[in-house]
DNA sequence: ACCTGAACACCGTTCAAGT
DNA sequence: ACCTGAACACCGTTCAAGT
């Protein structure tokens, strides 16, 4: 007698939806790398070609990952000056992003936008024109913010190292000859800064309203 | 009688900077994803195993080619302000890149810093500190630049379609009711701009310098 | 018409055997 | 001591066979 890994009784019907959502969780567990269709499709006690009836191959799974994750984005809010709107927006795919550490790795591999990409996008230039900006000027600040429309920045180099703290400052000053002006910014960081949490000893979430702030406003002073 | 791919008596030892370039000009013919250990082995007509002499997995391979792009890049000019020195090594930075199109998606999947990186940054921190910024203002203007500081944007969907020009026309005619304002953008980067080359229309370098330079600014009014 | 599993053409890497 | 190739544990996807 063969018993599945899950309980056939207790089995829904596969759909593209319930596809995309458990690729999504499962992501979440073991990362956008250890997703694999073969996982993904244990997950559900199911051969890896069922899987192919509700997504034509793994790019479109991971395209439509993404638009699950867009669909969690708040809507603009409404009555609100430009540059709020953007900015409040943003934010909320900031979150959104933060809530899924895979999906801005994601995203950078996409190779074209789906309809709900495009969707968000075309909304995102909607709240700039709204607000009075020119279309070249509307243009310019679309490629400005560039992936920060969707609340990230290229994080190069930025996941915490699992490192013992004592190893950590001890390794920053062996580097302290080296690369004196990084070891600077180091000790300044990790001096000045209480509320330091994990990481590189940087304020993400600050680091990244100032920098958008620092766009709005030499976007503002454009018009 | 076996014949091997390469001739074998015109074989140099394979050394680890040898394994680097080869990697780097198989990446520029087929794309880093196309790069494979067992490809590049073949490359020098030796088993794949061979490689592991001189790097020691398929990370260190890779670190090792964002290395020699990064040795593309010239050195700081001498004796410029900040903002030049800063301004110039960027845009020498994106030309190396530019020569090799695969390398900024490369440098994104990084997740350490190896010791040419470090440096590239030091120097970057020090271009700022030499002119006068304070700790706090450089490290924001660290973060603020991301990418940019390599020469790069994050190109979420920039890949020019294979698609043809009338057929190109017809699909954003398609999507004027769907997505009005992405199409009224594509309209007027089309209509205004003659010496659009290839891509989505757009001028990536005047995009990529519009949006250094406004960040130039806004990091200037800082100090 | 639908689902399935074996098979294909790849991976990176381990490891024991050969020289 | 060095190099090698078979083998392992994976991939995504094709395709023909089963119901």
């Amino acid at each position: 007698m063969v018993t599945n890994v899950r309980d056939r009784t207790a089995r829904e019907p596969l759909t593209r939806d319930r596809v995309l959502r458990t690729a999504v969780s499962l992501a979440d567990r073991v990362g956008v790398d250890g997703l694999s269709m073969r996982k993904l499709a244990q997950e559900f006690g199911v051969v890896p070609m069922a899987l192919y009836k509700h997504v034509a191959n793994k790019e479109e799974l991971l395209d439509g990952m993404v638009d699950v994750i867009i669909g969690e984005v708040d809507s603009p809010i409404a009555g609100a000056d430009w540059r709020t709107a953007v900015r409040e927006r943003i934010l909320s795919a900031r979150r959104a992003l933060l809530r899924h550490p895979w999906a801005s790795r994601l995203l950078e591999t996409r190779s074209t936008p789906t309809p709900t990409v495009l969707a968000y996008m075309d909304e995102m230039i909607g709240l700039f024109r709204d607000g009075g900006l020119s279309l070249d000027i509307t243009h310019h600040a679309m490629h400005t913010m560039g992936s920060r429309l969707f609340g990230f920045t290229q994080e190069l180099f930025n996941d915490p190292p699992p490192i013992a703290p004592e190893l950590e400052a001890a390794l920053y000053e062996a580097m302290a000859t080296t690369y004196p002006h990084v070891y600077e910014i180091y000790r300044s960081v990790t001096h000045d800064d209480a509320s330091v949490v994990g990481g590189h000893g940087c304020d993400d979430q600050f680091e990244f309203e100032f920098a958008l702030d620092l766009l709005l406003d030499g976007i503002e002073q454009q018009v």
